[in-house]
RNA sequence: GGAGGGGUUCCCGAGUGGCCAAAGGGAUCAGACUGUAAAUCUGACGCGUGAGCUUCGGUGGUUCGAAUCCACCCCCCUCCA
């Protein structure tokens, strides 16, 4: 790809919300390689799907031959950022970003080449030129660039300094500021004239580009895409079990798989322009055609497979089909025993019981321990409505207090396991010691 | 430091002595319908199979009885100094 082509390309997926100085940053894309970031504050021990976007779009500016840089906020992860935020946020200690710093900095990595010649990535840590700055050059150096009566005008920080009832502490009023630093210090050290983000990032980089305009006299510019909006209005990212991580740990490549097979029909189309590298033509055509063809459509599993290929690998993606093939279809039966192995070492959730377990207790319990319900409640429910199973037997109310028929050792898969199934997608494997 | 407003179950938000496990909305879960969709309808939605148990910032108190009244404390917001 050209290297100016890359703000076309990401115009034809959508990708771009709002541009800062668009022409002359078309113009400066295409007259050479530039350098480029964006920021990934540590506020858990993983990065989730929303960080998704702006990471392939590094990714994207690599491939058209531009040079990515990943920032992991060691330093601001422990201001925090309260843009768009309704609430001040509760501080983690500095042990704890430090220990999500390192984390966030390998899973960023995997995502960016960092050995293909000049446009190699890299990865940087905000407190390398944080940590030794003092207050007093911190104010009088770059604090005096700063208007507090622009900052209190930013749309981000709006609601907390209008609305009633909450507040904003200077603390994170100040984050603004230092991310805009940041900017301005990439842009010494290594050139960078480009920075990216989500659109509640808006505000932040256009006070890196002025910050960098005042120290350095230098042009860079801004970048912001879309935030991922769901059909329903609901909060992408997240389900029943939480939020969609990208650490398999966390969330296993099986229900990340589902994830963006479950995705809504009129979702499905964009969120393939967002997360996978497939060309615009292909998805237009994939589009279409779905359209002609009566009953489900195509692009929600075009989808899972290549997001999933994207962030958990080949083996990752194998393992997801591999268990949605066997649950899906009904022929649980029909695996074999080295099969239902592989479903508990492909991330199918699971425990191990002992017969024991079964004399006294009750099936809500076990079902609530192991993660499959979050409450009795439910189970209660779902036992009324046969939408519990085990090993594909429906069973009932009265069941609930006779665990051990609900675990006959004659139903039992190879003699020790049973797959428990609530509702329709969720299932849960119990192995006998 | 002063004056005023506020902290309710995941979120928003009603509730000012018993009828309150706490209205309503959102989110979520399950069922029907479907395509492992959407929309719609139904049910659930503090915990417990149940009797029952534990909640309304915290601690004490008043009362037969408190989310509601009182005292003190903590936190948030607004204005003043």
């Amino acid at each position: 790809m050209e290297n100016g082509a890359i703000i076309e390309n990401l115009r034809a997926r959508e990708l771009i919300f709002q541009l800062a100085g668009e022409e002359a940053l078309v113009e400066h894309l295409s007259t050479g390689s530039r350098t480029l970031y964006c920021g990934f504050d540590p506020t858990a021990d993983s990065l989730h799907i929303g960080s998704l976007v702006p990471l392939l779009v590094l990714r994207r500016f690599q491939l058209a031959g531009h040079k990515p840089i990943a920032l992991v906020g060691g330093a601001t992860g422990l201001v925090g950022d309260p843009s768009f935020k309704a609430q001040e946020r509760q501080l983690n200690t500095p042990d704890i970003i430090s220990a999500w710093v390192d984390k966030i900095r390998d899973q960023v990595a995997a995502y960016i080449d960092f050995d293909c010649g000049a446009n190699s990535a890299l990865v940087v840590n905000n407190l390398e030129w944080m940590a030794d700055m003092d207050v007093l050059s911190f104010l009088r150096d770059v604090g005096k660039h700063f208007s507090v009566n622009a900052m209190i005008q930013k749309e981000s920080v709006k609601q907390r300094i209008e609305r009633e009832g909450s507040g904003i502490s200077f603390t994170e009023f100040t984050y603004l500021i230092l991310q805009s630093y940041d900017f301005s210090k990439l842009n010494r050290l290594y050139n960078c004239t480009l920075q990216i983000g989500g659109s509640d990032q808006w505000g932040n980089i256009t006070g890196g580009i002025d910050l960098t305009r005042r120290l350095h006299g230098a042009q860079v510019y801004g970048l912001t895409m879309p935030l991922v909006t769901k059909a329903d209005g609901a909060k992408f990212g997240k389900t029943e079990t939480g939020t969609i991580w990208l650490d398999p740990a966390r969330t296993s490549p099986y229900a990340f798989y589902q994830f963006w097979l479950n995705s809504a029909d009129t979702d499905a189309y964009r969120f393939l322009r967002y997360f996978t590298f497939l060309e615009v033509a292909d998805i237009v055509a994939l589009e279409a055609a779905d359209r002609e063809r009566q009953g489900r459509p195509e692009a929600q599993g075009v989808l899972a497979t290549e997001v999933t290929r994207l962030v958990h690998g080949a083996a990752g993606l194998e393992a997801a089909r591999r268990i949605t093939a066997a649950l899906f279809s009904g022929s649980i039966a029909s695996l074999s025993e080295s099969d239902v192995q592989q479903l508990r070492l492909d991330g199918l959730p699971a425990s191990t019981l002992a017969r024991s377990d079964f004399e006294d207790g009750t099936l809500t319990q076990v079902l609530t321990d192991s993660g499959l319900a979050a409450s009795g409640k439910q189970v209660k429910d779902a036992l009324g409505r046969q939408a519990v199973t085990i090993n594909g037997r429906p069973l009932g109310w009265d069941d609930n207090m006779r665990l051990a028929q609900c675990f006959l050792p004659e139903e039992a898969l190879f003699g020790r396991f049973y797959l428990a199934k609530l509702g329709k997608k969720k299932y849960h494997l119990f192995e006998i010691a």
